[in-house]
DNA sequence: CGCGCGTTTGATCGCACTCAACCCGCGTGG
DNA sequence: CCACGCGGGTTGAGTGCGATCAAACGCGCG
């Protein structure tokens, strides 16, 4: 059981040294973050509105989606979590849930108290930095949702969707080369495109007559990479990021043993 | 000229102190930050793709945009940016420009050096944690808009574009009690909304014709503020933030001291 | 076996796009 | 002083993408 959360956390700390330089000293104290897991099953919501929240969750396990929804009813998917986000790392400064979060496969999520967050954040800047980093980049993919439902017909803003989330299971170690799980139904792929499930089926089924892509069952075949990622419009730019250090000098941790 | 500087500067911490407690320490270090003016004229990108930034950009002055585009070069406002906006904050922790930002009226800014930021930050936990909550404040509006272009009809996106700035503006303190100054052009507004300016121009007209709000010559004059909320499924709530404090026992600045 | 969920397909509808023309106010230059 | 260009707004006619409504299918499961 140890063992799991040890695992979980290791998850989390890849994610952030993959994008900041942290020290050995800020990765011990990030594996030392208390966390307590929790089982959520398929179609629940596991952050409700008008909650304030005092945990993060960090999805080890599943498929989860931050949504809105209007007077209506209809639901809006803002962003897909897959293993290893944070999926609310935002909620430490901003802790009144505007946005609920939602399982959409059974999921098993680790809860990080918010006090010993900004703790850690506060003790070493590095880790502030990369956390606020980590959540720009979240802000990212948010932005070009935005540009894919602005200005893309369906087939593009499908292709869009299927080549981001291969890239991002690919960054998290999945073997993407031929096919990948994304265990999300065309009703839900509907509402992180603004578009109907009907028409969902038609435009997989389009994409398919096109020698592009296969969705069914769950899985992601790809049947031509480059075609796919040009009738997407992708470009994974906003994905691959480099390391950045905030260990810079005049700016370092020396500095503030100083004052 | 410094006075200028200074007013600048002061509504950028008026806007982080809406939000997050500073102390006098702290207010001091930031209105100390260095920062150059820059006039940009209509129409002109002034922080553009592939750029690697080293400065922020503070709107003191104007109205800017943050966008997207596709490879047939259709663009998509993901954000506006009115006067106190940090526009790109977010920079200090990307600095990889992914989505430029563009000037819709002329415009005065002032460039803040990223490195003044990122010090500022290490120095004081409570200004990094202001900063970080700035960002996924604007990441939260951005969230919105996702949900508003995936899943509102025209006339619905519009209104809630409206109430949201009615509210922006407000919060800086303009007068919007019966109309506020909006200079965006329908083009633009369109480019926002992810619709056609002249789809634009007809649903002002419906918009107007039901009573509810008059938009015409960058002005915004509001007949109907309860039914332009209905029309718009318009919640305020996630602009309207309270206070936090970062200051919390446990992760105080002595903690650090003591280390 | 029957039920429920997700997928598939057909028929029709309608919101927003496209194409096109025209108006207006403004600035510029002959 | 007027001609002209230009950017923005307004309106009309026709089109099409994606929504809606409806029915059937396949499959896992109790």
């Amino acid at each position: 059981v140890h063992d799991r959360k040890r695992a979980a956390l290791e998850r989390f700390v890849a994610r952030l040294t993959r994008r900041s330089v942290l020290n050995d000293e800020e990765v011990q104290a990030l594996l030392a973050l208390p966390a307590e897991m929790k089982d959520v099953a398929a179609n629940r919501d596991f952050v409700r509105m008008e909650e304030r929240t005092t945990h993060a969750c960090l999805l080890e396990d599943g498929l989860t989606a931050r949504f809105g929804q209007t007077a209506s009813g209809e639901r809006q998917i803002i962003m897909l979590h897959i293993p290893g986000d944070m999926a609310d790392l935002h909620s430490v400064v901003t802790p009144k849930v505007t946005t609920p979060l939602h399982a959409l496969t059974r999921s098993t999520i680790w809860r990080i108290p918010h006090e010993s967050l900004k703790e850690v954040a506060s003790r070493y800047p590095a880790v502030a930095h990369a956390f606020w980093r980590d959540g720009m980049v979240d802000a990212n993919i948010i932005a070009q949702s935005l540009l894919n439902l602005g200005r893309r017909p369906a087939r593009g803003r499908l292709a869009h969707l299927l080549c981001e989330m291969r890239e991002r299971y690919r960054e998290i170690g999945v073997d993407v080369t031929r096919e990948f799980a994304f265990p999300a139904t065309q009703q839900q792929i509907g509402d992180a495109l603004g578009l109907t499930p009907v028409h969902i089926n038609r435009t997989v089924r389009a994409l398919r007559e096109a020698g592009l892509v296969e969705v069914s069952g769950g899985v992601v075949r790809i049947f031509d990479w480059e075609g796919l990622q040009s009738a997407g419009d992708f470009d994974p730019a906003y994905l691959t990021l480099n390391l950045v250090d905030f260990h810079s000098p005049g700016a370092s941790r020396t500095n503030i043993s100083q004052s």
